[in-house]
RNA sequence: GGAGAGGUCGCAUAGUGGCCGAGUGCCCCGUCUUGGAAAGGCGGUAUACCGCAAGGUAUCGAGGGUUCGAAUCCCUCCCUCUCCGCCA
């Protein structure tokens, strides 16, 4: 959510805000419904103000008769202040709904673009390797080394499901392991989640604004509970109404969960394997830090990722996203893509948002700038340490090997106890 | 799933229709005392919105309702706890 008066003051920035990131809101309507209650809201609390004087009125006079005459004064002015509340409260569901369509606005630093497409490389880390082989796709290996069973998981579950098996489990926890040793030492509390958010904090959490994204996520409707996309979905809204001392800021988590999506836009496209599935585990990063220091911390997050990547050794890009690929709650955001050789082409593994005020307004998480014990909207930083599914299809490519086995990745090695599958 | 209890200002509690935006204790902040501290004394301590300001309004889990007036009464929902059942 963008504050209001902020949208008050800039209307043209924040219109061309919502072009960039190619978002259709109306912003004159809303300007309109904020005028107008705003309006509303000063008669409706003369109302108030003088039936709160009548009370104290009531009780303080003597006579019966003088109180009888007051009440039956207020009975008429209610009439009035309700027809008033109703117009009210109509004004304020309408201006509350359109202040939820509007999306965080891109920082000025951030290409302008439609799609991916349009997205701005910063620069290749690593080396590609060149294969003295017939290289092969991960899934004919995997399938090879009874690694990924995806015929099985569709007899089971349908399409893009997968059953992730034998050494690509220990790769699994391996993996997150790693990650875990990796952040622990940076601050990093860990959190396993629950999975399941109400509608509420789905939409706070700005998921749920647009009917793409809505059509992307898992609801039950007699629960009201969203399944997870990611797990910031669920770790941002912990401290929902919550107040951070300044000194525990940045506070950072990490967080291991299953993420569910329903891939509704996606029909026909990578349909193959487990690129892009139903159901993939997530190692997540997540930070509330002061607001000074959202950048500071959003690249520390991108340092991070690339630090994991360099570990084991995969070849990447990192990109810097344009306005119209980034998320509804992002002012900015890098992603990772990883170098998959059977597809010749860089795929995205990770990525990393400064969602800036934009959750915390909607979620109410403020922090007491010490100095001058005033309260502050905290800023919300998130970032992929490993999708396990990509990386597993990243690793068993990269490191394939001429006779069919795979190598595992030497950081790797010391959790599975093995340098070799297969 | 069945039966019951309950959700008040950071925490603990008081408060059953007007004297309650809300008392008390603890915590915290300031201050006095001290070489310094503890203890003690005194004072302070919610947030949001509207307004240039004075000030006004709202908020006792959420939303509705009754009433001139609701923390207090009624309804719905959410959450927590206890017992029973089921279960990893």
């Amino acid at each position: 959510m963008l504050d209001i008066k902020f949208i008050r003051n800039n209307p043209e920035k924040v219109k061309q805000g919502c072009a960039k990131k190619q978002v259709k809101v109306d912003i004159d309507l809303l300007l309109e419904l904020d005028k107008q209650r705003r309006e509303i809201m000063i008669i409706l609390d003369e109302f108030r103000a003088k039936k709160n004087k009548a009370s104290k009125d009531i009780v303080a006079a003597k006579d019966k008769k003088d109180k009888k005459k007051i009440i039956s004064e207020m009975r008429k002015i209610d009439k009035q202040s309700d027809k008033t509340k109703k117009q009210f409260q109509k004004i304020e569901k309408e201006y509350k709904k359109l202040m939820l369509l509007v999306p965080n606005l891109p920082f000025d630093d951030v290409p302008v673009g439609k799609s991916d497409a349009d997205n701005k490389v910063l620069q290749e880390v690593g080396e590609k390797i060149k294969f003295d082989f017939k290289n092969k796709d991960y899934l004919e290996i995997a399938e090879n080394l009874d690694l990924i069973d995806i015929k099985r998981a569709a007899k089971v579950s349908g399409s893009r499901f997968g059953y992730l098996k034998n050494e690509a489990v220990l790769l699994e926890f391996a993996l997150v392991n790693f990650v875990f040793n990796t952040v622990l030492k940076k601050g990093f509390a860990p959190v396993a989640p629950p999975v399941m958010i109400k509608s509420e904090i789905m939409e706070a959490m700005g998921y749920i604004a647009t009917k793409e994204d809505l059509a992307e996520r898992y609801f039950f409707e007699k629960d009201n509970l969203f399944l997870v996309g990611t797990a910031e979905q669920s770790i941002g809204p912990m401290h929902k109404d919550e107040i951070f001392a300044q000194k525990e800021l940045p506070k950072r988590y990490v967080a291991f969960s299953t993420c569910f999506r329903e891939e509704a836009g996606s029909y026909g496209k990578d349909t193959r394997g487990i690129l892009r599935v139903h159901q993939f585990d997530k190692i997540e990063m997540f930070s509330f830090c002061e607001p000074e220091k959202s950048k500071e911390e959003h690249e520390f997050f991108l340092n991070l990722e690339e630090k994991l990547m360099k570990e084991l050794n995969l070849p990447y890009q990192v990109v810097k996203n344009c306005s119209g690929d980034m998320a509804f709650p992002t002012a900015s955001q890098y992603d990772i893509e990883t170098w998959i050789p059977s597809e010749n082409k860089y795929r995205e593994t990770h990525s990393t948002s400064n969602c800036t005020d934009f959750q915390a307004r909607r979620l109410n998480i403020r922090y007491k700038d010490s100095k001058t014990q005033k309260l502050e909207f905290v800023h919300t930083v998130n970032g992929t340490a490993f999708a396990i599914g990509r990386t597993l299809i990243a690793i068993i490519e990269n490191y394939q090997q001429k006779d069919g086995s795979v190598l595992i990745p030497k950081v790797l090695q010391k959790y599975i106890g093995k340098n070799k599958i297969g």
